[in-house]
DNA sequence: CGATTCGTGTTACAGGATTCACAAACGGGT
DNA sequence: ACCCGTTTGTGAATCCTGTAACACGAATCG
């Protein structure tokens, strides 16, 4: 597989490159340089053009690169061309956001699923799906085929909440509980984390 | 300023050493080492050694840190010793998460006002803020004392909106739309985006 | 009190990532 | 058919980050 040689860096930026290029195609445009996309991205022609070269040659010596044929391509490198099935664990008020929240869908990630530990809670529905118990977990990620976690749990319950969800099947986690958890190796992990992301940008305000 | 000289990489890094020792003085620990830290943390003790020594010298040879001593200093470096005073831009769901979410105060991130450009939302109470015209913006930050702007607005809203703020007079940026914004040199802008997270994640997902 | 163990701070090095520079290719114009 | 401006893809060079090694100070133990 050509993951292996890929570093994680540019994977990190691939998703940038298929959001402009969007919203470049939504503009109607058909063909960018990757002068262009740089000034967009803010960042060096150079760079996106070596990343590109990663994965294959798609853009034309003179011209640049066709949007709609590169958009492809970066989706189908990303795996984006598929529909990914979440399942939600913690159905409090960030449960709840991220649930309702319009985003994922047209992007291909559905949450399917949710669950609590708190009994008052199983039962209810919340956006449309019924909060399932805790013990349903690895039987629903089979029959339902969920391959993503996202877990919305206070900080404490997240590393076993996380265990749970490994054992019951779910290849990726996305994190947005206030800690840094420990995953086997093979399974993917995503910390969404606002605290931190102030907690660093105060180091450059501090004295401004 | 020492800021200059500090790679961003590791700026990054102290959050995530000021939680783990946090933890572990909660935990009744007074002192750790390196080697104990880079096991918490999944790292090597030489990274965080280092990193440390950019600030000053914080251990003692063969006995490790004294944890009450190096979190003092941490949070010294990063500036998290005083209150910080933000103010929200868009009530819709997303705000309202943001404004209910119950991470940000005890880390010493206050949300001192939320603004809407709708008018319907105007007026309306949101958490116990009331909810302002956005053309109060520039007098609030001034008044209130506001350095941080979080913004909660559709994407296509997020740059002129981010404008704005900076023209008022905030200094970092806490990006919640899904869009890379441009902001002049100085400010500091930190974006949430759970969907490039996902994005990233199916790439190392898709055949396995 | 000397020997030993432990763990820091620092320097040197290796590996990655980014930028540079240029040959090769394309398209349009003449 | 040929030239010219443009832009790609890619080794080479540069810059940056992480890791390993080590000299030294501090504590402990017999």
């Amino acid at each position: 597989m050509q993951s292996m040689d890929v570093p994680e860096v540019v994977v990190l930026r691939l998703p940038l490159y298929v959001r402009a290029l969007t919203q470049l195609q939504m503009g109607g445009t058909e063909v960018v340089s990757s002068q262009q996309l740089g000034v967009r991205l803010q960042m060096t022609p150079a760079q996106i053009r070596k990343d590109l070269s990663y994965f294959g040659r798609f853009g034309k010596q003179g011209r640049g690169y066709n949007i709609q044929f590169l958009l492809k391509e970066l989706r189908d490198i990303l795996g984006l061309t598929k529909e990914w099935r979440a399942c939600l664990v913690g159905v409090g008020r960030l449960g709840r956001a991220i649930i309702n929240y319009t985003g994922f869908a047209p992007e291909g990630f559905t949450i399917v699923a949710a669950f609590d530990s708190d009994d008052d809670q199983v039962g209810t529905d919340v956006g449309g799906i019924q909060v399932l118990p805790m013990g349903d977990l690895a039987k629903v990620i089979a029959k339902q085929n969920v391959t993503i976690g996202i877990v919305a749990v206070p900080a404490v319950q997240a590393q076993p909440v996380i265990d749970i969800l490994v054992k019951g099947g779910v290849k990726g986690i996305l994190n947005y509980a206030p800690v840094a958890p420990q995953v086997p190796l093979g399974i993917v992990m995503r910390n969404i984390d606002p605290v931190l992301s102030l907690q660093s940008m105060t180091f450059y305000l501090k004295d401004s």
